[in-house]
RNA sequence: CGGGGCGUGGCUCAGCCUGGUAGAGCACUCGGUUCGGGACCGAGGGGUCGGAGGUUCAAAUCCUCUCGCCCCGACCA
């Protein structure tokens, strides 16, 4: 049996990717169908990742002059309909809470599908003078849009995110958080998530429902498809306007505020799950690995007293070194099975020990990513650890760099650009007028969307892809989740 | 929301066409032998067939409705 065969239990992903996509997600116990229509439960294995993704979030944000707030669930009708490009955006996915108990509520109330408005309304009332800007919030939050489709982390019903809503006094410093937002964004995904993303310009059809301007971080998934990881809106005055979020300014007159928002949700998981997973399972970044290293001892004869001490050991001076570990101490599953079922799971690491490893005062290190194993004497084992870990990390944001490259091209031409997507999948570049019939037009003929118009696109050289009109930029198309 | 497919122990599925009262493999429990890439032997437990209604002496099987999931399109983090 080969290696690749052992877990039969997934599909392979050049059979099928959606379906090997939703195997992972149940075989490693992300996530599960739940009895509610399109709401998944993240199991502990799954949410551990998400609490991970949290805390180097939340890091980044509190570096960054952040403090987080809380804000309620229920949204009265009324404020909704305030902003009304927000409301036309938004109106077809909201959910309704109609009645309390059994009296039936004199003003409906929504779930929130996004906090803008019930934030815009407490916005104005704490924002009197300039001086009480810039006001920088974030929240935690849980959030509910009504899916026709639905995929578990890509898309549900309710998921959870984080939502950042400042305030400023000049549109410059609005634009300014939108952008350091977004580039926190990037870093983040490439340097924890070792996913690499391109940051960009949404069109204005793709612009977040009231927005001035919406930024995105798109990745590329295994299949060839984008996901959208993350947005950055400036918001402009808009909201300040809809929701009289106004102060004095140092001129003492009377101004409104220039704001934006920005989040990221559980979906960054299933980008984890596309970008790096193979057809064993999953592969997981060590900075968002739950276990890091899985110790699997052999139980070979009397191993309980002779190994698994030694074990123990490993663990806890791993434990110190602050490697997250997870010894497999099992008496009930042999160590081939649990090297396949670690394997299944993304555990970037596996260390090995036996009794012929304790006579040589070694271990055997396993790599995920590569499968290489290594023999490591017992003394060298934290450094060889640690120097692992970050190997894999830097070799997987590498790996997934070099196939975002090759499956990047260019094209002037709508014909070949029809012929490239539909054979090889992924993103390609290509001028365009701006014209929303034009990426109306090529949606419908080839389901590619324009991604965004990354910061750092050259100007086009060629007229519109598909009017032949000069273009104005270089964007980049892909077909998306 | 339109087109297609599928719902049978925890999982994968057979049985349905040609109604006769539910089966396999894996998983699980117990005992033993094993254990360096998903071990083996023996003994067990567990489902009324997504749900509701109907036809029939009799329904997993036929009919109607309904719910859910998956895939492909239209809308979205």
């Amino acid at each position: 049996m080969s290696q690749t065969d052992l877990v039969t239990e997934i599909t392979k992903q050049s059979e099928d990717f959606s379906r090997w996509y939703l195997d992972v997600v149940r075989r490693a116990e992300l996530a599960d169908y739940s009895p509610v229509k399109g709401c998944m439960v993240i199991r502990p294995y799954g949410y551990a990742i998400w609490e991970l993704i949290q805390r180097e979030l939340d890091d980044r944000f509190k570096a960054t002059g952040h403090v987080n707030a809380y804000f309620p669930l229920f949204i009265p009708e009324s404020l909704l309909m305030r902003e009304a490009e927000h409301v036309e955006g938004f109106a077809p996915q909201v959910a309704w809470v109609t009645k309390g108990g059994d009296e039936v509520l004199e003003e409906k109330l929504i779930v929130r599908p996004t906090s803008e408005v019930i934030i815009g309304t407490m916005y104005a009332k704490w924002i009197k003078s300039w001086r009480d800007l810039p006001v920088l919030i974030n929240q935690w939050a849980n959030v509910v849009r009504w899916e026709k489709v639905t995929r578990p982390f890509l898309r549900t019903t309710e998921f959870l995110w984080q939502e950042g809503h400042t305030a400023h006094e000049t549109e410059a410093e609005a634009h300014e958080e939108t952008l350091r937002i977004l580039a926190l964004y990037k870093e983040f995904c490439e340097t924890v998530l070792a996913m690499p993303v391109v940051d960009g310009q949404k069109s204005e059809s793709e612009k977040f429902a009231g927005a001035s301007r919406t930024y995105s971080i798109e990745a590329l998934m295994g299949d060839g498809r984008a996901l959208q990881a993350g947005t950055s809106h400036d918001l402009g005055q808009n909201f300040a306007k809809a929701f009289e979020i106004q102060f004095q300014g140092r001129d003492k007159s009377l101004q409104h505020a220039w704001t934006t928002s920005w989040g990221v949700s559980t979906r960054l998981i299933g980008g984890v799950i596309m970008t790096h997973g193979d057809d064993s399972g999953l592969i997981l970044p060590p900075r968002v690995a739950p276990y890091q290293v899985v110790v699997v001892p052999i139980s070979r004869g009397n191993w309980r007293e002779t190994v698994l001490p030694r074990a123990q050991e490993i663990r806890g001076e791993l434990q110190r070194a602050g490697v997250r570990v997870m010894l497999d101490d099992r008496d009930s599953q042999t160590p081939g099975w649990k090297f396949a079922e670690w394997e299944m799971r993304g555990v970037p690491l596996r260390l090995e020990i036996g009794p012929k490893d304790i006579e040589k005062s070694q271990v055997v290190l396993a790599r995920r990513d590569t499968r290489e194993k290594a023999f490591v004497p017992m003394e060298a084992l934290v450094g060889a650890v640690t120097m692992r870990l970050d190997e894999i990390q830097a070799a997987l944001l590498a790996r997934a760099r070099a196939f975002r490259e090759e499956h990047t091209s260019a094209t002037n031409d709508y014909e070949e650009f029809k012929r490239m997507m539909e054979g090889r999948p992924g993103f390609i570049i290509a001028p365009w007028c701006g014209s929303h019939e034009c990426e109306a037009a090529i949606k419908a003929e080839t389901q590619a969307t324009i991604r965004n118009i990354p910061f750092d696109s050259p100007a086009p050289t060629a007229p519109c892809l598909k009017c032949g009109q000069p273009a104005d930029v270089s964007a980049w198309f892909a077909k998306a989740y």
